[in-house]
DNA sequence: GCGACAG
DNA sequence: ATCTTGTCGC
């Protein structure tokens, strides 16, 4: 998969902000209306202190949707090229993410991103600008709070209260706080590109098998630590065959 | 000015 | 994200 809509990512912070703006407008809420056939997760982990001398490594893990079946695994590594800066995640991790989705083989239909979507102050977290980049839908699925006011859903799998942004006239829905699995902490969900909210935790809970993390997200943070695609296809073999 | 702040 | 050990509970 190439990205269909580059740009430059060696921007200062304000002039990142200034292009988020600009991307905001280009978003789709809507899903396709067929469902996925493969469904991507995708995970960057950064070593080092100083953000100039650290690496990011990213993997990018292909599933079969409807058996959640992995079938590719990509991974790919560079310098760090921009430093954590809240609001900002995506000019430090789609770099190298981009790297990674280029030796991929298959043209994915839907790709799951570890951190917000739409939930951010310009509408246009990773998942968002992630899923403009490459032209494809995507949600966003991060583990802790950023941005909005929310209720703690209740314990029950697929419970899920509102994430609303109080200061717009009126209060706009931007995303949903999850239990993908009950008695668990919950997770923060939003649409990124060509998606809407109750697509997005509809695609969430599927591909939420026992865990607090859904499995794509799950298995592309084991693949970025340097688990292979044969060890998961191992682990999906038995958890298949004990779930019969 | 103060607190919050994805990964 | 990363630095880090053992420990409580289903």
């Amino acid at each position: 998969m190439k990205p269909k809509a580059n740009h430059r990512w060696d921007l200062t912070p304000r002039e990142a902000r200034q292009l988020q703006e600009t991307l905001r407008p280009q978003l789709v809420l809507k899903p396709p209306r067929q469902h996925p056939q493969l469904v991507a997760g995708v995970d960057v982990s950064v070593t080092g202190p100083r953000w100039r001398e650290a690496t990011s490594k990213a993997a990018v893990v292909v599933f079969d949707y409807a058996t959640l079946e992995p079938l590719e695994v990509v991974t790919a590594s560079m310098p760090s090229p921009f430093p954590y800066v809240p609001g900002l995640l995506s000019f430090r991790e789609i770099p190298v993410l981009l790297t990674a989705f280029q030796q991929l083989t298959r043209e994915v239909d839907l790709v799951m991103v570890d951190g917000h979507g739409y939930v951010h102050p310009r509408r246009l977290g990773i998942a968002a600008h992630l899923g403009l980049v490459l032209d494809v839908p995507t949600i966003g699925c991060a583990k802790t709070h950023f941005f909005g006011q929310w209720d703690e859903p209740a314990e029950a799998a697929g419970s899920y209260t509102e994430i609303v942004d109080p200061s717009t006239k009126p209060p706009e829905v931007l995303g949903a706080v999850l239990r993908t699995r009950e008695s668990v902490k919950s997770m923060f969900i939003s649409p990124g590109h060509r998606m809407n909210l109750s697509t997005a935790l509809e695609h969430v809970m599927w591909c939420s098998t026992g865990y607090r993390l859904p499995e794509p997200t799950r298995r592309a943070h084991q693949c970025a630590a340097g688990k292979t695609l044969e060890e998961l296809h191992t682990d999906w073999q038995r958890a298949t065959a004990h779930h019969k």
